[in-house]
DNA sequence: AAAAAATAGTTAATTATTTAACGAAATAGG
DNA sequence: CCTATTTCGTTAAATAATTAACTATTTTTT
């Protein structure tokens, strides 16, 4: 259970959502293939990431839908939870508050953070903005392990430090201009123009 | 040439941006392992995908910038550039159209569709937001061959329907439901709440 | 009761991706 | 002018991720 593979972490996360829909819609046991379906990927696949965390079904009826989703919870979550602090509050930081807002029992968002004074003090889906000058005692004071960079790319680093020395543990870092951080913190970083050109460069030859 | 790994691709599109910035820095040559640095990867790694482009550096002075940009371009851009739309003209949409306004000369996002009146009419970011009953006109008279989903998850099932009829060539899916497309329009989705959970992950059992 | 069908769990094989190893060329320094 | 150093380009090895193949079990059908 020590260290699952990346790209396993990954689909666990989205079978969960999935699953909590189902759920949700009174759906007791899924199939491996069903979930496959959903993700379009392979049966195997399922089965082997469900293997890997411990879980096993029943034949004939396959997975029972709130056992899996309590145990991913038991992999993916911590215990007493963690919280989350959005650091830039424009259209992308505004997206993830309200996007992230009651998602996740364990992950909660409790701060954002901006240099724009108009913007400090107010509230956005239920998240307060504080100046960055506070960001250091607020990120203390709250509990904070995991830091969101969604500013514009030129401020990026300077955030990054900012976050490193307040000793956050995880940054996603939405800027296009990578980051660096000491290799305790663990940083994912995520750029949505690479990710627009990479289907450009795929559908350009299609049809 | 024709299909450059998955991988590739994407690094590609990072290396060019931050070539770019390079550039724009009087900056004219570079060497793998400062390219690599910048993207926390290794000289080897970029050597190899710089080898895949057919592109040869000079000994000593490594890769000229302008040369580089310009090949990664050729491999990355269809000559007559591709349109995009963006569906969804909430946070995140906004949000997108900002990001990709001026970004890639080959890239441009034309047009935004959404259900609320009062939005449809409006511009943001130069981009003009249109009814989503007109999606699958404006589609075919923009000559529009990409779409980006960035509606709440309840309603990017039908969305993705739209776009299939309009003929789009490939999709980028930012609700957390996957989506089902015919296999000849490539697809690529991204969840924002799965990078947070992974993130999560990784960083509960830090220091 | 036996045979067939469906589906999970697991090991083995395959494929994709990354990293290592090394030769060759250019430059710098003695 | 020779040697050491740097850095590229490329092949080979290693690692990571996916898929295939197979076994076992349960249910359904004959």
């Amino acid at each position: 259970m020590n260290t699952l593979p990346d790209k396993t972490v990954e689909r666990l996360s989205q079978y969960r959502r999935n699953l909590l829909i189902c759920d949700a819609n009174g759906k007791e046991h899924i199939f491996s293939h069903e979930i496959a379906n959903i993700h379009h990927i392979t049966p195997v696949q399922v089965r082997r990431d469900i293997m890997l965390i411990g879980y096993t079904g029943t034949l004939r009826k396959g997975y029972n839908v709130k056992e899996l989703v309590a145990l991913i919870g038991e992999i993916l979550d911590k215990p007493g939870g963690q919280n989350v602090a959005i650091v830039g509050a424009g259209n992308l930081g505004r997206a993830l508050m309200k996007y992230f807002k009651d998602r996740r029992e364990k992950l909660s968002v409790l701060a954002a953070f901006d240099t724009n004074p108009e913007k400090i003090g107010t509230s956005f889906a239920g998240v307060e903005v504080f100046a960055l000058d506070q960001l250091k005692q607020i990120i203390k004071e709250k509990d904070i392990s995991i830091g969101i960079i969604s500013v514009p790319v030129n401020e990026a680093a300077n955030i990054a430090n900012l976050l490193v020395e307040a000793k956050i543990k995880g940054i996603l870092n939405y800027s296009p201009r990578p980051v660096n951080v000491p290799d305790e913190i663990y940083l994912e970083e995520y750029d949505m123009v690479t990710s627009l050109e990479k289907v450009a460069y795929f559908a350009k030859n299609k049809k």
